[in-house]
RNA sequence: CGGGAUGUAGCUCAGCUUGGUAGAGCACCUGGUUUGGGACCAGGGGGUCGCAUGUUCAAAUCGUGUCAUCCCGACCA
């Protein structure tokens, strides 16, 4: 296989990533037919194939939560306004977005309801009921839902008004026992996250002008895009007391004192999908990881129609082996379309691997396998052919991790002033890691400088840096800045 | 929410300047020939020109309003 094959540009509807980034998502979006936009303002159809990413995200993450003694529940999409009212910072932070309902059956209601944003409020109201003794703790509870937040800007799947989300949300008796959960969750996204989406993501704190309103202290994941840019993929938050305080949420301790609970919420959303799109594509369209694809394998018969029926029968036979191993396999034996064709629109559309079956390979007891991300062509024995595809479906995972770490790590800085790093943003793209005093002007003037903001405090930093980037005073924390969706 | 751009067939767009029968390519349907990196021939179907309103004998075309999308900024999973 040529390199100038693999450079080539089949795909000429979609727009190369270096042209306009922008363009090449929407036009990738397009092409391999995740979504579409819908008659109301920023919110889109989720179709098939997006929907089927998100069922798969779901079921395995449900699965780590389950293990982990979490349980799912389902409250009310509805949130009085009073509830907002009660935790000040929480009201702050989403007032700005917040639909309401203020009518119903032809008359006004007596208190306007919001579309949930978020259920700490809701959830809070509802454990100041439950919880009554230190026996009901912790509690682990988990929601799968639709929020909406009323946002300026949208962008399909990265930010919509209405998204598809989890959140949990725990209760405990203590401080150590809540931060214990924050940092167990965050361990659960950071393996799905690498090990199943095969995007790697800085794991590190956020900085207080950064974390979510009505946290003591925010944790997330961050992960850079092939335009150089953050998506923050999830975040689990230590809460403290702050909603207990505000719902009144107590139990008696085991000396039979009143105590307020320690909370924490988690979540991860639809959002990942557009992660998933802007690690992994490339000019030729989507790539969809492995794991988490809808269809892991497309097999296409090839040849005249002397032959026909034959490759489609040994193809099928294939197929329910495949089949039987649990592979996500689909067969295109369409005989209208050419198998170039065929090629060029299941790479646009993200499968990882092609098989192919032509009347040679019939001849000598072989099956072609291709690579969505390398190109990479295995010939293999048809005896083998579902070890095979497994193994080749677990290299490609490991290659797309590779890949997408390699690329991150290039773009990755390391800069002593803030000056320094609007040059490499200048000419480059991606994230700087820089010493912080801790003072939220330092923070301001690095994103009024260079458009950037902090994503977060990194647990392993590429190196401790000991002064801030801005003031140059001793450095409290060393940040990961960068430019964010 | 401000600044700019664009809305015509499923998709990409032409037509608008200078008002007068709504077009092309791709996709789709039928028949035939094809099939190892986007095949070919012949025939065919499909659009209240985003929506509303005004001007006019007549509006895709001119005016006003509105909605949506895209790009650039301020807020965000």
């Amino acid at each position: 296989m040529s390199n100038d094959k693999q450079d080539k540009q089949f795909v000429k509807e979609i727009t190369p990533q270096s042209e306009d980034f922008s363009r090449w998502y929407l036009d990738t979006i397009k092409k391999a037919d995740l979504m579409s936009y819908s008659p109301v303002r920023g919110c889109i159809v989720f179709k098939p194939d997006s929907y089927e990413l998100w069922e798969n995200i779901q079921r395995e993450l449900d699965r780590r939560f389950k293990e982990t003694g979490h349980r799912n529940a389902y409250f009310p999409l509805f949130i009085p306004e009073s509830f907002f009212q009660k935790e000040k910072e929480h009201v702050e932070g989403f007032n700005p977005e917040l639909p309401w309902v203020t009518e119903a059956g032809g008359d006004k209601l007596e208190e306007r309801l919001a579309i949930r944003p978020t259920s700490e409020t809701m959830i809070g109201h509802m454990y100041a009921e439950w919880i009554n003794s230190y026996r009901d703790l912790p509690l682990l509870i988990n929601q799968w839902a639709n929020v909406v937040r009323w946002e300026k800007r949208t962008m399909p799947f990265l930010r919509t008004s209405e998204f598809l989300w989890q959140e949990g949300h725990t209760a405990h008796e203590d401080e150590a026992d809540a931060r214990k959960e924050t940092m167990q969750i965050l361990e659960v996204y950071r393996d799905f996250v690498e090990n199943y989406l095969a995007i790697p993501v800085i794991v590190g704190q956020k900085t207080p002008s950064e974390k979510f309103a009505g946290a003591v202290d925010t944790y997330s994941i961050e992960a850079m895009m092939r335009d150089g840019k953050a998506v923050q993929a999830g975040t689990s938050h230590y809460l403290g007391t702050n909603f207990a305080v505000a719902f009144d949420i107590k139990y008696l301790d085991r000396e039979n004192q009143h105590t307020y609970v320690h909370t924490t919420s988690w979540g991860v959303s639809t959002r990942l999908i557009g992660a998933l799109i802007m690690v992994h594509g490339d000019d030729r369209g989507l790539a969809m990881p492995p794991k988490v694809a809808p269809t892991q394998v497309i097999m296409i018969p090839i040849g005249p129609a002397k032959t026909r029926d034959q490759v489609i029968a040994r193809t099928d036979e294939l197929y329910a082996e495949l089949k039987a191993a649990g592979v996500r396999v689909r067969v295109d034996d369409r005989p209208d379309q050419s198998p170039g064709w065929k090629f060029n629109e299941y790479e646009m559309r993200g499968i990882p691997l092609r098989v192919e079956l032509g009347p040679r390979d019939m001849e000598n007891g072989v099956v072609v396998l291709v690579s969505r991300i390398t190109g990479e062509k295995r010939v293999v024995q048809q005896s083998d052919f579902v070890a095979e595809v497994q193994q080749m479906l677990a290299d490609i995972h490991d290659q797309m991790f590779e890949r997408a770490k390699s690329f991150r790590d290039e773009n990755m800085v390391v800069v002593d002033t803030v000056d320094e790093f609007a040059a490499f943003l200048e000419e480059k793209r991606g994230f700087a890691t820089a010493g912080w005093c801790g003072s939220d002007a330092c923070e301001a003037h690095v994103k009024e400088v260079t458009g950037a903001t902090s994503r977060n405090i990194p647990f392993e930093p590429l190196e401790e840096k000991k002064t801030c980037l801005v003031c140059g005073e001793p450095a409290k924390h060393t940040v990961v800045y960068g430019r964010s969706y």
